[in-house]
Order: structure tokens, then C-alpha cells, then sequence
DNA sequence: GTCCTTTGCCTAACAATGTTAGATTTTATA
DNA sequence: TATAAAATCTAACATTGTTAGGCAAAGGAC
């Protein structure tokens, strides 16, 4: 009698859906139009559901934030076995996180606004991989390895934001910096690596 | 009888307490503490008056980060003088910018958070400027120069905002990087403009 | 089968927010 | 002083997050 595995699936379900329904809001409308009401309507409940499993609205995009994070890191594991060259690693690896960024713009949204701090649980899950990389780059160690992770952290964030922020439809960044975005980030992050 | 001049004054005082008293709530309690209604008991009104001054609040909000440009332009044309060596200027203006995000943290949150589009105007002005300045780093001209100026407001910003992220009082940078954050940004700084 | 407990879900309300219409008071003008 | 205009307020509206309390279905005990 599985009637109680399935009981437990279908809250799965129900939450999963919670934060689809939250993404998919946030997608067409943006993160100011995703309400608990709108939520509750998209799922077919009411209200008060959403509180059965979260504790409020926080808490709620708080765990869209680590879903992201997953995602993030799973794009990542998928496209990294590419090559062995640690420099051509860490551009794949930057490309990554742009892509990522663009097929999950509100996602990405989230997790860099600057008003949310980040989980730093998720900030320090990968960071072996990137010590790695870095290290058979320069033969760093310790807190200047640290560092220049670091450094690459901010330039490849800020340059995603910016981008975002300054690309729009009627007057694009490749009438000004004759690049695509994607090329643009590429040469700021080629830059980067040439720089170690 | 000036006292029609004195009315106008009057209104402007009322207009720029509006500002900071967003302002002064924002730094004690952050932005979403920012009500029209605790504005208005800050200035001693009621609500509607601030619609007599701003359309809305998201108007209100814009004019705040005019004024942010503002202040952070003038910081920058006070400090600017000090040195006629390029990169020892783009170093300059770069702390500028960094002492900024620290002496108004909550505007600079304000102004960059990615949830607010950049107001294009004042992302325009000083550019000039910081033609200038690359241009006698570098030699170059045109597109190329604009990119490079680009590449290094998106490591600027991003530098900042991820510091101001990562940066906790129970765990500060400094243990993790041996470094000061300020110190941190300087190397990340100086990284950059060694690379052009 | 009946009773009782648990569970799932809903209705209805609360307070806080942005915003506006209309009344009222204050000020200026004639 | 009477009237027009301006400044300001009161009171309401809809929308939000959130919670208390109730109802009804499901499951087990006898």
C-alpha cells in the first residue's frame, strides 16, 4: 500500500509547482508581479496553501534562490568536460554562467539582486573546481588563489549585470560596441585569463 | 515682495526633505522600509502631500538615483585633480567610486540593483572624461575605447556589489583574503589597468 | 457501519502598503 | 472683509502578506 509514498509525492508535487509557478510569474511579469495570490490562482489553490510549505514569502524565494543554484551548477557539470586546459576551462566555464544567465534571466535576477545576500552555502559548493582551475593556471595557492577567484567572481557577475542593465530593444549594446553581448563578455573575460 | 520666491523655496525644501527622508530611512532600515507613509510622518505631512511633488513612488525613486549620480559625479570631479597620470587618475576614480558605494551604501544599492533599469542619461555624462583617460592609457579611439571604458565599469561595479554582498560582520572578507576589502578591490583595480 | 481523529483545504479577516477623490482649512487677492 | 486660490487633510480604495478558525473528506478503531 503505497497510498502514503503517494500522499508525500503529490506535496512534492504541490511544492515544486508553488516555485514553478512563482518562476513562471516572475518570467512574464517580473519579481514584483509574483504575489502568493497570483501563486495560489496559478496552482489552482488558495492562498493559505502556499503556507503549509513555506514559511512566508522569504522563505519562498529564498529556495527559488538555492533552485537556481543547482541549475547553475548542473549547466556547469554538463559543459565542462570539453577540454582539459584549464584557460580554455575557465572561459567555458564563464560562458556558462552567461549562458545560464540568459535563458534564466529572472533566476539570475534573484540571485545577484543586491538587496538579497547571498546563501554562501551555495557560494562556497564548487569552489574546488574553480581552486583547481586556477591553480593550474598560475600555480597559486592559498588565500591568492582565493583572491584571484575572487576577482573573477565580480568581473564575470558585474559584467552580466551590466550588460543586463544596459541592453535594451530599441537602442541594443551592439550598435554601440559594434560586439555582441556575448562577444563583449567574451573579450572582457579573455582579458581576464590573458591577465594571470 | 519676494514671497513668492519664498513659497517656491518653501516647496523645494519640502521636495528635497521628501528625498531625504527616504534617503534617512533607507539608511537605518533599508529600502523597503521606505513608505509614503513613514516619509510623510518624517516631514511632518500626511501622505498625499508627497504626491503633490513626486507622481508616484517609483517616481520618487527615480529622482533618488538622479541625485545618487549626482553626488557621485561631484565626489569625482573633487578628487580628480590630485594627478595627471592616467592610470594613477583611473585608479583615483576608481576609489572614488568606492568610497562612494561605502559613504552611501544605500544609494549605491539604489543605483545599480538590477531590478531598475541604469537611467541612461546619467550613465552618459563624465564619459567624457573617461575618454580621455583611456584614450591616453591606450591609444585607442572609437569602439574599441568604448569597450574598454565598459569593461571597466562592469568590473567596477561588480567588484563593488559583490563585496557588499559577500562582506558580513560575522565573517568578514578580511579573515577569508588576509586582505582589507578595500585593499581587495584596489588589486582588482590595479589588475585591470596593468592589463591595458 | 459508526464514531473519532487527523489531515487538507478554505473562508474571512487583519494590518500595511500605494494611491486618489473630495472636503477643509489656510492664504492671497481684490 | 469677501472671494478665489492654494495648501493640506480626512477618508476611503484596492492590493499585498499573513493568520485564525472552521468545514469536510479520509483513515483508522471498535
Amino acid at each position: 500500500m503505497g497510498h502514503i509514498e503517494r500522499k508525500k509525492r503529490d506535496q512534492e508535487n504541490i511544492r515544486a509547482s508553488i516555485i514553478n509557478a512563482a518562476i513562471d510569474l516572475a518570467k512574464s511579469e517580473g519579481w514584483s508581479a509574483v504575489t502568493i495570490r497570483k501563486i495560489a490562482e496559478a496552482i489552482e489553490y488558495t492562498p493559505p496553501i502556499v503556507y503549509e510549505y513555506f514559511k512566508n514569502k522569504d522563505d519562498l524565494i529564498h529556495e527559488i534562490i538555492i533552485y537556481g543554484f543547482q541549475k547553475l551548477r548542473q549547466m556547469g557539470s554538463e559543459n565542462l568536460l570539453k577540454t582539459s586546459d584549464p584557460r580554455e576551462k575557465l572561459l567555458a566555464l564563464s560562458l556558462v554562467h552567461w549562458d545560464f544567465s540568459y535563458e534564466h534571466r529572472e533566476l539570475y535576477q534573484l540571485m545577484f539582486s543586491l538587496e538579497r545576500p547571498l546563501p554562501s552555502s551555495e557560494a562556497e559548493k564548487g569552489a574546488q573546481l574553480l581552486k583547481d582551475i586556477f591553480n593550474r593556471i598560475t600555480g597559486q595557492t592559498g588565500k591568492e588563489l582565493d583572491i584571484l577567484i575572487f576577482n573573477w567572481v565580480c568581473l564575470l557577475n558585474g559584467t552580466i549585470s551590466m550588460i543586463m542593465q544596459f541592453e535594451k530593444p530599441e537602442y541594443p549594446l551592439e550598435e554601440k560596441f559594434a560586439l555582441t553581448p556575448r562577444e563583449l563578455f567574451n573579450r572582457f573575460m579573455e582579458r581576464f585569463i590573458n591577465s594571470l
